[in-house]
DNA sequence: GTATACTCTACTATTATAATAGAGATTATC
DNA sequence: GATAATCTCTATTATAATAGTAGAGTATAC
């Protein structure tokens, strides 16, 4: 698995929408400055967010963007995937690919599939409510709340 | 953690050489050939593997590839990790990195930590050795000496 | 009707990946 | 010592992914 800028600029997002969750939208600008994330960059990535159903917006004054679901009904391993692809280190982990040379007799294979594995029940078993309490315990300063 | 073909055929390579280790040098074409991996990317691949001492070589007639340390003494995560770099998901696990923009209060950094050690304990734990005997149960036609 | 804020498409710069190409150096054997 | 086999080294290339940037367009509150 691999985290991309846009993947780590996405988490961060859903944390700061969790974080405001329930208080009215959040408009793009404050979560660029807050989350130091270029603007248009970010608005791209909530576009793709918002096509999948992880935020919803609203347009004009008064407008902004806010979680489509609650906190606690999101994973990390959602929104991973979701931006940044497969958590698989290989193709070949996935049984329908058949792009490698001898996929039977292949003794890397299921060593890939453990790493996957290993991987998923980490990021599957934490959610962005999870997440915010960490955060808060954490980071005293935090600002979940304007 | 991303495994490339370049690390892929590099693993590969190495079990085969594990698996003829103590009889004699194995020729770049034969490990071509037989593992079905470019001969002029192999090439580089082996060079590579040679100035980090994996493998050593014999130039000439008689000459090839054979492996510079006991089967046993190799681990997947060495390799991996020479070839396709940190097993980190991101940077910033690595507490040296200083790219993140708040990373001391960061709850995601933990959880990639969290990553790699889980993926860290499977691949620095399994040798070629281990890998050459799976492969020989699994696989009965493995050709393991020719 | 105007300011605010999201929406959409296209473009660009940089880097990584997966090779390919070809000349050069070493060694065993006859 | 010529020759064939084999590794060595540097350069080049094609494609794709990443990380943005740019700008015109659309909806909404007031
Ligand atoms: S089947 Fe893909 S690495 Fe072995
Ligand atoms: S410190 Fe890098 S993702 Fe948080």
């Amino acid at each position: 698995m691999k985290i991309t800028y846009k993947g780590d600029y996405a988490l961060k997002t859903i944390l700061d929408l969790a974080a405001h969750f329930g208080n009215g939208p959040v408009v793009i600008n404050d979560l660029s400055r807050r989350l130091d994330i270029p603007t248009k960059f970010l608005e791209q990535i909530l576009l793709d967010l918002k096509r999948a159903h992880f935020v919803e917006s609203k347009r004009g004054k008064i407008g902004g963007y806010s979680l489509a679901r609650h906190p606690g009904q999101i994973t990390l391993g959602e929104v991973t995937r979701f931006i940044d692809g497969p958590i698989e280190p290989i193709a070949c982990v996935d049984k329908r690919y058949s792009g490698c040379h001898d996929a039977g007799a292949c003794v890397f294979r299921s060593i890939w599939g453990q790493v996957s594995s290993s991987t998923a029940k980490i990021i599957d078993n934490i959610t962005f409510e999870d997440l915010l309490k960490r955060s808060k315990r954490t980071n005293k300063s935090f600002n979940y709340q304007i």
